[in-house]
RNA sequence: GGAGCUGUAGCUCAGAGGUAGAGCAUUCGCUUCACAUGCGAAGGGUCACAGGUUCAAAUCCUGUCAGCUCCACCA
């Protein structure tokens, strides 16, 4: 052995080829769709990561749409894979002034042109970050289409759709009841609210009868009774019926407010007698709009109380302990009992929502949800996997109307300005509008709120392809279809949205209103989830825990090939898996493999050339025709086989079994069998056989694995063009 | 209170109407000139449980149990 010199490392390195052989391929300009001119058109979106921060591993996932745009790159499909980020409106602020706190200081010490620049710089430090990573892992993305949801030009999408959504009634501002957090400064929608298991007290609080007598009222919440509308009782509920419609007063202020009857009351909870708060309380409101009762607003936009005239300035926690203090010292307070309740919480800061009456601009969803319902049910969008379809339709039938204002500065400010005159809004595509519409009157005021993250987000698809400028022209191709059509007409509806599950709701639902709306088609054909990568031992990852994995380090330690495959392998799609050691292992030594398949094929390609010029690549036409040896004949038999399967699964979105085949084929089959059967006997035939049956794998593999395939192609000279761009075999 | 997913070898998970699969782990044997990140072999499973459909069920249906996730305005 120690007199053979090898021209090929012993050892598979893939820190010393993969970042040479990305840029490469960005070089060439591979990685976009010219470089099939005349192909037909796929098109992918990359769900754009948040740009606060690093890439966690559901990003590395997106695999899966690599894994389809290089496949269908080299079925030569005029293939786009789009990049971009999302500036995470209020998520990105919180991480911000997680930041200032650290600084000691707050949001509140600057003004709102400061404020949204620091966190500008904050986010562009933080997105080159992370598109380096999206690089590491090898994702062929065409970074000169790279779209970021503030830009100028999306914003002006975004600013036109809003308006157009206003000029049709689909867009309405109203006060209602919001959920909102006094901490954070900011209400949310229904889906951004988490509810959380609370052991509470409920309290049984007496109030007097204007005429005399008493009502008992049960309530978990006595600190918002300043701001009663009414106590309220069954119609049916004999204990109460006569005292429908008589007067009460709230203890401690002797406010006067009506007893009335709804059946929405439950004559078995509590003493069947309930207090109605329409300011504090959801299914208060509802009450409150059906009777015309609205009480008063006691608890403020800071969290603390007001209008009581009992314990103003004091925060609801406290406010709470006094008025029972109060109530107990008085005399009114006539029973306690634990009780467990739901509370809404903020999603990030996890304190307790207030339910607060705030004007806002509001979504009717329900024309909109009625069509994407329609869409995916005439099956103009596929969803996979299928059961994932009942949660689409659940969701979407039940929704609510959508609050999409947020009182917080880092997004897109909503383009209307109120009439201090006349009250009216005059909504534009963004322009600030020197008069107002109605009175004409020019003391107007914009809206100081910004929209809720999705609604600019879900209108992703499209906008991204509509705002490609000319930018991309010089990349010129003659005689091109896309010389003299926008991306737009070529790439929407886009094939395929692939991405967690978990923002089915928030962001795929949202997507397809959006995209029927305004484009008159759906914004995808196809819809794929992907599981979520928890922590080695099945949990979730999440900073609190501290069991975040970085890709990066695994891609450092194993290679990026390897990395994408252990996500692949063996995790059907759409499941959930966990981060496993082993398996990365597993893969680093398939591409170690693959690489010494190399070398045996690099050493006897040496030997065998210093005697005469030998023939490397032939399809597996050529070789079923050309080849005489009955035994290599039937691994040309093999590989025929192997090319449909594969291709199968790909277009099925079987990426793990495709990937478990190849893994068990080329190991087991290819190399432990063919090779150990051709080793004695080669000769410059079976080389032929067997070199073009490598390059096949090869191919078939080059999508899970780009970045060893490519280098080993280098290495031997198999295929003349890179892999990336050469064709997918056929058999 | 609803909905979805999961339950297969010691572990992590694929698979799927027709004799149970992989990786890791375990045991035995190999310095064979591509690879010890390797090669050859072996052991190991009532496919959660109970019914049903079928010539045939681990796979389809129903129910039960267990775990996970998501959704839900009752005070």
């Amino acid at each position: 052995m120690s007199n053979v010199s090898y021209s090929m490392d012993k050892i598979y390195s893939h820190k010393k080829i993969e970042d040479i052989i990305y840029s490469e391929w960005e070089k060439r300009g591979y990685f976009k769709p010219e470089i099939n001119p005349a192909g037909r058109p796929y098109s992918i979106i990359l769900p754009p990561p948040n740009a606060n921060g690093n890439l966690h591993f559901g990003h590395a996932m997106f695999t899966i749409e690599d894994i389809l745009i290089r496949y269908h790159r080299m079925k030569g499909f005029a293939a786009l894979w789009l990049p971009g980020t999302d500036h995470a409106g209020f998520e990105t602020q919180f991480v911000f002034e997680k930041h200032l706190a650290n600084e000691g200081k707050s949001r509140f010490d600057y003004d709102r042109e400061t404020l949204y620049q620091m966190i500008w710089d904050f986010v562009q430090k933080n997105r080159e970050g992370m598109e380096s990573q999206l690089r590491k892992l090898g994702f062929s993305l065409d970074w000169s289409r790279m779209k970021f949801t503030l830009d100028p030009d999306i914003i002006s999408i975004v600013y036109k759709t809003f308006k157009k959504m206003y000029d049709t009634g689909l867009v309405y501002r109203a006060k209602r009841l919001v959920n909102y957090c006094t901490y954070d400064g900011t209400s949310f929608s229904d889906l951004e609210v988490v509810m959380k298991d609370t052991a509470g007290i409920l309290y049984e609080i007496s109030y007097s009868i204007k005429g005399g007598g008493e009502i008992i009222v049960a309530t978990s919440r006595p600190e918002t009774m300043y701001g009663d509308a009414a106590v309220m009782v069954h119609p049916e509920d004999l204990r109460y019926k006569n005292l429908i419609d008589k007067s009460v007063l709230i203890p401690l202020t002797d406010r006067e407010i009506p007893i009335v009857a709804d059946e929405f009351v439950d004559k078995e909870f509590g003493t069947g007698a309930v207090k109605v708060t329409p300011l504090h309380n959801f299914d208060d409101w509802e009450v409150g709009q059906r009777h015309e009762l609205s009480g008063i607003q006691v608890i403020g936009f800071d969290g603390k109380m007001q209008n009581t005239g009992v314990v103003d300035g004091l925060f609801t926690k406290e406010a709470r302990e006094k008025t029972i203090e109060l109530l107990e010292e008085k005399g009114f307070l006539r029973g306690k009992k634990g009780y467990d309740t739901t509370r809404r919480t903020c999603y990030k800061c996890r304190n307790v929502l207030e339910p607060l009456p705030l004007e806002q601009w509001f979504i009717k969803v329900k024309p909109l949800a009625e069509k994407a319902i329609d869409a995916v049910k005439k099956g103009k969008i596929k969803i996979t996997p299928r059961n994932f379809e009942s949660v689409y339709y659940q969701w979407l039938e039940n929704l609510r109307d959508w609050n999409i204002s947020r009182q917080i500065v880092w997004g897109i400010r909503i383009p209307a300005w109120f009439c201090e005159k006349c009250s009216n809004w005059t909504i534009t595509e963004g322009k600030t509008p020197e008069k107002c519409s109605k009175c004409d009157s020019k003391s107007l005021r914009q809206d100081p709120d910004t929209f809720d993250t999705w609604f600019s987000s879900g209108q992703w698809p499209f906008a991204t392809l509509l705002s490609q400028s000319s930018s991309n022209s010089k990349f010129k191709i003659q005689n091109s279809k896309l010389e003299s059509s926008s991306d737009f007409e070529k790439f929407y509806p886009t094939s395929v949205m692939e991405t967690a599950y978990d923002i089915l709701k928030s962001w795929v639902t949202r997507m397809v209103m959006f995209g029927i709306y305004l484009t008159g088609d759906v914004p995808f054909r196809q819809v794929l989830f992907h599981g979520i990568v928890n922590d080695p031992y099945g949990k979730k990852m999440s900073k609190s825990k501290g069991n975040v994995v970085n890709p990066l380090e695994l891609i450092d330690r194993y290679g990026a090939d390897s990395v994408r495959f252990a996500l692949i392998y063996g995790n059907a799609t759409g499941n959930d898996q966990s981060l496993s050691y082993t398996k990365l292992e597993g893969a680093r030594k398939f591409t170690n493999k693959l690489w010494n398949i190399a070398r045996f094929i690099n050493m006897k390609q040496e030997t065998l050339n210093s005697k005469s010029e030998i023939r490397n690549n032939l399809t597996i036409e050529q070789l079923k025709n050309e080849t005489i040896n009955k035994l290599d004949k039937e691994w040309v038999g093999k590989i025929g086989e192997l090319v449909p399967e594969i291709t199968r699964y790909l277009d099925s979105y079987q990426f793990n079994l495709a990937a478990e085949r190849l893994y068990e084929f080329i190991w087991h089959e290819f190399a432990d069998k063919y090779i150990e059967n051709v080793k004695g006997r080669i000769d410059k035939d079976s080389f032929l056989v067997l070199s073009s049956l490598f390059l096949v794998q090869l191919k078939l593999l080059h999508p899970f694995m780009p970045f060893v395939t490519e280098e080993i192609n280098e290495q031997l000279s198999l295929e003349k063009k890179m892999l990336i761009i050469s064709d997918w075999p056929e058999s």
